[in-house]
Parts: C-alpha cells; structure tokens; sequence
DNA sequence: ATCGGTGTATTATACTTCTAATACACAGGT
DNA sequence: ACCTGTGTATTAGAAGTATAATACACCGAT
C-alpha cells in the first residue's frame, strides 16, 4: 500500500520539544502544505516507531490528539487517515476567535522587535504565497 | 477588597498556566501597549510576591527570563526596568526570523481551519490598529 | 558598619509530563 | 478459526517543571 522507503517524520532529539508533538506539527503542515491529501492515510504507529526508533505508544499518543482535534479519522481495522472535511460544525466566527490568541502573540513578539507592522505584514503575506504554492 | 495600591499583575490560579508564565505574558503586554514605559521600573519580586501571595522566587523567576530575553534590564540596588533599546545587537534580518515560526504557527492554524488567508491578514492588520491606539 | 532595599543561588518537594513495556480489542483476509 | 494488521488502555518509571523556604550578595544611604 506504502512505499516503504518514504520517511515521513524527521524528529530532533536535541530541540527539547517532546517526540509527540514534532509528529503532531509535521502532521498537520503536511496537511496544510497539501504533501497529505485529504483521504490518505497515515504510516501505521508501528511503522512510525520503526522509522523513528521510539515507542509505538508515542506515536499513538500523537495520532489521537490528532484525532481529538479532528484533523485525522481512525478507520478500524485500517489506520488513522486524514479527515475529510474539517470542522463542519464550527461556524466562522468560531474559528476566527481560535485564531485570534495567536495573532495577539504575533503583535506582543513584533513590538517586542520593534518590527514595523507593514513589514509583519508583508511577511504574512509572503509566507502564505509560499505555502499556498506548495 | 481593593487597596490603595497599585495591582500590575493579575493571576488565575485556576487556568492551569504556571504563575511565572502569567507574570511574563502580563509584563510584555504592558511593555507592547505603551502602559509601561521604556526605563520604568517594575515593582519588585517581594512586592509583586505580597501582592500576588506568591513566594519571592516565583517572582523573580519570572524577571529573570525577562532579562534574559532582553525586555528588562537589572539595576543593581534599585531593581528591574523596562529596557530602553531592545535587542541592539541584533539586524533587522535576525529580528524578522524571530516571528517567523510564529507567522508559521497562523499560516497552519488557519489551514487547518479552512480561513481565507485575506481574512487572516484582516484580521492582524486590526489587531494591529487597536493595539498601536491604546 | 549597619540597615533596609534590590534580585538570586541553593535546596527541597509536590506535581506533571514524556516515554516506554506489556497486554489487549477490533477488523479484514486467508 | 486463525493470523496479522490496525490503535490503545494500563501501568510504571524517568525526567522535567513549578513553587517555595532559606540564606546569601550586592547597592545606597545613614
């Protein structure tokens, strides 16, 4: 089903950042970057764990908070694949005050820099265009 | 029961969020909305600890961070303030790859929230504005 | 030198987090 | 039924974090 020889995760021991939550971040800019189309499932935990010489329990840990927060579908018998439709219930309101803590953090950060707005802007701006071509 | 003092910082013991971490969030909003000044001192670890019923050290732990992260600035016999330049050293292009993990952050959340991307940037550019006029 | 004001190094302890070892339940193909 | 593939509940222990009690070093003014 699989190309075996395609690594998906790439973990930093040193960082200090906990192996379940690299997975969890990587997970979801594949997600978003659209390198793991909506459908597509997931390396199995055992095969994360191989590739990555942890605990399959870590990798599960991963795929179930992924779970919870709706951004993957576990199908029995199959595996954890990538949720179809994101949030159905939530109306846009909803997701615009989820979002709105990390913006505050982004103005607290560039003021703290000194950095001119405009140019926080244009970051943004320049980095959604990246990402979007991706 | 208020007193005549001056309350700079307000905790919730209940939010899970460490004292000292609260503390340095509080400091960097005040500092990022002009309510504290370049060159003010802060009051000091045994006042914020009396204030806060905190012992002196979860204080401290907190002003310590702050001066490391280059926010304040430690005046021997005197105490913390705020600091007058920030970051001196560093070139603009260090300061913007600061916020860039962070600009990241957004760009995935709002993914993963199906968000217009014109929308977010909306959303920042009035956040913005209502920061910059407190 | 002493006093009263700064922040902090050290140490201790309760608590939480992270990872792992083991054993298990369920699905699908044989 | 069996085997092998999914993920996971439970448990345990190591490691890290948050807070606090104590004692200390330094500064400026007396």
């Amino acid at each position: 089903m699989e190309s075996k020889a395609k690594y998906y995760f790439q973990i930093a021991t040193t960082s200090g950042v906990p192996i379940y939550r690299q997975i969890i971040d990587q997970v979801k800019i594949l997600i978003a970057t659209k390198k793991l189309p909506k459908g597509e499932f997931l390396p199995s935990v055992r095969q994360v764990a191989t590739e990555l010489e942890i605990n399959p329990m870590t990798a599960s840990k991963a795929y179930s908070l992924l779970e919870k927060e709706g951004v993957l579908e576990f199908i029995r018998g199959q595996g954890m694949k990538v949720k179809e439709s994101n949030l159905p219930g939530e109306s846009l309101e909803q997701k615009e005050n989820e979002i709105v803590p990390l913006l505050n953090e982004v103005i607290t950060k560039s003021k703290q820099l000194s950095l001119r707005p405009n140019r926080v802007i244009e970051m943004l701006k320049s980095l959604l265009k990246e990402m979007g071509n991706e």
